[in-house]
DNA sequence: TCTGACCTGCGA
DNA sequence: TCGCAGGTCAGA
């Protein structure tokens, strides 16, 4: 589901919980992709100090641990409050000691969360699911410079590439295309065959959509909603995403649907050469 | 570098 | 009933 904008949007609405002590911690018996149950148990009586990202990853920082989060494709938190129905596919429940319930829920349970020790893994950018990934778009290393030097030699498509969090990270399949469309580039075209100027313009539209993105709150296509119940915005100014077979509002041609790498590419082939 | 698998729900 | 969905990773 999320992409580096709604995790970001998730996160700002998280940093409530910053200073909370987890009372205790609820795991339920369905497994996720990958969690263990056990580790997570262990963070009760931590007190939250700061709820941080890393590319998809929210990190949520206590006096002693580290814990991450994924939400693979269907995953979302919410407040859960006592009298309420609790939804289906509720997989997590954290007790913090001001009374709220922070709830974790994820049908689809490509979910991913993990606990670390902070005495063992002192700095959270070196842990293993973080370390090896790309530059994040707001980062100031992330240069036109930078992005160039990643496309190098690069025999993949452009798309595979802007999709490729060990390169820049945070791009998913929405933002992807609509990175594309807004660069003027075809998502069929080699990655290290861009010219000096298209790189410069996409280096520009990947900035430029990410924070767009993060300031209408994300995109809500099917089921995505902050942690307070809100949806995103940016569905609405999608210009190629699940746009097929509708006419291009640049250009009044049809919007194009194709498979690169087993996902779904929306394009205009009048205005992405 | 690419494909399929991991899951459930929804719409055609 | 089938195909598809915003992600990731193992294995070919």
């Amino acid at each position: 589901m999320p992409e580096l904008p709604e995790v970001e949007n998730i996160r700002r609405k998280l940093a409530s919980v910053e200073g909370k002590t987890i009372v205790s911690i609820w795991v339920g018996e369905k497994k996720l992709k990958k969690i263990n149950k056990k580790d997570l148990e262990k963070i009760k009586n931590e007190r939250i100090i700061s709820v941080k990202r890393r590319n998809k990853y929210l990190v949520f920082e206590g006096n002693n641990f580290w814990l991450l989060s994924h939400l693979g494709m269907s995953g979302q938190y919410y407040w859960l409050n006592n009298k309420d129905t609790e939804p289906k596919h509720t997989h997590i429940k954290i007790h913090f000691n001001n009374g709220n319930i922070l709830a974790y829920r994820d049908p689809r349970r490509f979910g991913v969360f993990y606990a670390y020790k902070k005495t063992e893994n002192k700095d959270y950018l070196k842990l293993p699911e973080l370390e090896g990934l790309g530059v994040e778009p707001n980062d100031k290393i992330f240069t036109a410079e930078k992005l160039n030097s990643l496309l190098k030699e690069k025999k993949q498509n452009i798309k595979s590439f802007l999709m490729d969090q060990a390169q820049v990270c945070g791009i998913g399949n929405i933002y992807a295309s609509e990175i594309l469309f807004t660069s003027g580039l075809s998502p069929t075209r080699e990655a290290g065959k861009l010219t000096k100027s298209e790189k410069i313009i996409l280096y520009k539209q990947i900035k430029k959509i990410i924070n767009q993105a993060i300031r209408m709150g994300g995109s809500s296509i099917s089921d995505f909603i902050n942690v307070d119940g809100n949806k995103g915005d940016m569905q609405n100014h999608h210009l190629v995403y699940g746009r097929n077979g509708q006419k291009c509002k640049k250009c009044n041609n049809s919007i194009f649907k194709i498979k690169q790498g087993g996902r779904s590419t929306f394009y205009c082939k009048k205005c992405q050469k």
